[in-house]
DNA sequence: AACTGGGCTAAAA
DNA sequence: CTTTTAGCCCAGT
């Protein structure tokens, strides 16, 4: 449902610049817990890149091995790839570093939602 | 009303 | 570390 879709992009959109979360965690802030597929639906089908006049930062959103979910050498990994280093944040073979980070190594501490 | 396939995940091997 | 397996949940068709 757009409905749906909405609230993902606008939930994607509160990440910060520079840090990243998982599909699940999206969901899960989005209030659709258990949709975790549906964010990578909805950062595919999104208008262009931009909702509500506001560019959504796709590239901040990893799986939960804190890896990059497209075909590796794609068009859309490299860029995402290329988003994300220009953001400082550090991407090897794929994954995001999150030693680079500078705090503990665990993704779900990565959270950008850390603000509660 | 099926059926399919995803930018998923957690757990197990 | 990796791949596999088995759930998962719906939007699109």
């Amino acid at each position: 449902m757009k409905e749906s879709y909405q609230r993902i992009w606008q939930t994607v959109q509160a990440i910060p610049r520079g840090c990243v979360a998982s599909y699940g965690q999206i969901a899960d802030l989005a209030g659709l817990p258990g949709r975790a597929r549906l964010v990578g639906k909805a950062l595919k089908s999104s208008d262009d890149g931009y909702y509500q006049g506001q560019v959504i930062p796709w590239q901040r959103v990893v799986n939960s091995q804190g890896k990059i979910s497209l075909p590796k050498h794609s068009p859309e990994f490299e860029q995402q790839v290329a988003l994300l280093q220009e953001e400082q944040v550090v991407v090897i073979n794929g994954k995001i570093n999150l030693a680079a980070f500078g705090w503990q190594p665990d993704l779900s501490t990565l959270l950008f939602a850390l603000k509660f």
